[in-house]
DNA sequence: ATGTTTTACTCAAACGATTGCGCTGTAAGC
DNA sequence: GCTTACAGCGCAATCGTTTGAGTAAAACAT
């Protein structure tokens, strides 16, 4: 309980506060003799520097805040695990927020971090999210910004997403030779960039292969199960499709959950591939046909920039775009008869 | 750019910064215009007091800390958003460390807790983890820990967990009434309490049912599914076993690998059943059963009574066992013939 | 011997907010 | 008309650390 600061070990060693400090940061007009008794009292008595202080003082917290939609998602799981392999390494701390996917909730936690609690922010933009001002006033005051998977066009900075467009449009020219006719999307939010990108694959492929396509065969899905099951089931009755290309995983799931309760079979009568990092894809009935983004060196980049941005602070983050790679992983879910 | 403080705003409203902070934090000694005229201005400029100021002179700093072995398992995920739907609420912040199971990460995580960067902590234990001694300072020093899941039995605080050995007991139960003779069990670390729990419910179930048992047939998996599914695969082709009880997830799926390998059927050769949270579990090939855990709840019921526990700081926290029910849920992959 | 540099410290002012105490002026009490 | 009370606000210390400027002594140069 009793406080070991930087005054006790001055007081212990017989000098003066400010030659503490400057002997635990290794200062060059500190005498070696007088830095390692220093240090040593200070192992001696596990000293910790009090972080707020040296915030306040510094102008840097050493903290970094993710925010993103949601964590029961391995996309995000999985990102967050890089992201926390670099600020470990590096000395940061994680701070996690979650939208929700709710607009209000992300203004909210964009301005709990105008003042100074974090270096800087790996943001996921929420759903529904129309307006960006909450994250140019934030980029405005100088707080360095990386986007991440689903990123915000509007603002300069350094966004880290994965090849949209085309992974979607290789998806549904995979399910289209596989014999599909009748492809329907499960699409998420449209105002999101990500959205588009995923969407505008699809529609291509279908044009491209002179497939008709037209809003009755694309559910815009809110990440409410019960609700978005309600929107698929019903497109399924009203279009019948041969084909599912789900932007996300999860609606995969409630595709499978729909099929299921419509007597549909995966991949004879419907065949299903979705945007997935799920480990287990393989395991499941039928084992789904994915493509996997590498959301562990997503995170693990985008953290690495930004906390570099963060050590030499000079120039702000470029309005850059890295585009990694995803695969498409076939398996059962859209094999052919 | 320029910072709006406490200081700027005093100037602007011709105050002292002291009226204008007790103003802030609605001192009954102000008068009510001022309050007013001050909220007013400080909603207008966005006003954010400094976190490291205030948590600097108040020895507070509404933050959190969740120390977890891993993030990419259903379980912890759950857990965070528990956790984390209650830190929102109250005003919280989160900060995540992953130990990877290591106990050293582990170790350099408590001791950056001393320094009060947090308030709390909400912690589930590491796999390799023998000694506490790291988690005993913490609490000698006074900050408050609660431990969940995998908890740590020789230190006097609050724990959350759920009812391991019962439910253990009653999952192998229910693997010996759909016809196993020869149940292997993938354990997690025996160092563990929770480990142990799950383990001694196996064991009891098995002994009570009069089947032999022996420490050739637990696997004590180590969380790298390359060196996990080689160890279960060896068990396999010694012990020719019919059942499958699985501590964890993780293991299961191995366990669905090392079947598929070795052409074995799932139920017809071995039954599997598994503590899991997955929510798909039902669309595995075949559906796994498994044993859920409210995760959702107990890291919410954890975060909660950490937070009561800060505000009201008087008594530290109780050496109390808080015990979850969790649910055997039967699918395919016990189910008889 | 005097002047100059180097070495190894210390001083004290920040950083931004909080808070006990004290000061002022007005209103109430007698 | 005097004291007393109290509302409303400001002063200044404080939290623990960092850091530029200052200083004294030792080392070196002239």
């Amino acid at each position: 309980m009793e406080p070991v600061n930087i005054k006790k070990l001055a007081q212990l060693l017989n000098l003066s506060i400010a030659t503490v400090s400057k002997a635990l940061r290794d200062s060059y007009d500190i005498s070696k003799e007088t830095k390692e008794k220093v240090v040593a009292l200070a192992n001696e008595l596990n000293y910790q520097p009090n972080p707020h202080a040296s915030s306040l003082r510094k102008h840097k917290s050493k903290t970094i805040a993710v925010i993103i939609p949601e964590i029961a998602n391995n996309y995000f799981t999985l990102a967050i695990n890089g992201i926390e392999s670099v600020a470990q390494e590096k000395g940061y701390h994680v701070l996690i927020y979650l939208t929700h996917e709710d607009y209000k909730r992300e203004v909210a936690f964009a301005r709990e971090l105008f003042n100074g609690r974090v270096d800087g922010a790996l943001i996921s933009v929420a759903g529904t999210t129309t307006d960006y001002t909450h994250f140019k006033n934030l980029r405005d005051k100088g707080l360095p910004i990386v986007f991440f998977d689903r990123v915000c066009d509007e603002i300069d900075t350094l966004k880290v997403t994965t090849d949209d467009f085309e992974s979607s449009y290789l998806a549904t020219k995979h399910l289209i030779g596989q014999g599909c006719k009748k492809i329907t999307h499960f699409a998420i939010s449209s105002k999101l960039s990500i959205g588009n990108k995923r969407k505008r694959g699809y529609l291509q492929a279908m044009a491209d292969h002179h497939l008709p396509v037209s809003d009755s065969l694309i559910v815009e899905c809110i990440n409410d199960d019960d609700r978005d099951i309600e929107m698929i089931e019903e497109l399924f009755r009203r279009e019948k499709p041969d084909g599912i290309f789900a932007a996300v995983e999860r609606y995969a799931m409630d595709g499978y959950e729909v099929c299921s309760r419509l007597n549909l079979r995966i991949p004879q009568d419907v065949k299903v591939l979705s945007f997935s990092n799920l480990r287990i894809a393989s395991f499941l009935n039928p084992s789904l046909t994915t493509i996997t983004q590498p959301a562990f060196d997503i995170g693990k980049e985008a953290a690495a920039r930004l906390l570099n941005n963060l050590e030499k602070k000079h120039a702000p983050l470029a309005n850059e775009s890295i585009v990694f790679k995803s695969s498409l992983i076939q398996r059962a879910s859209t094999s052919s008869i």
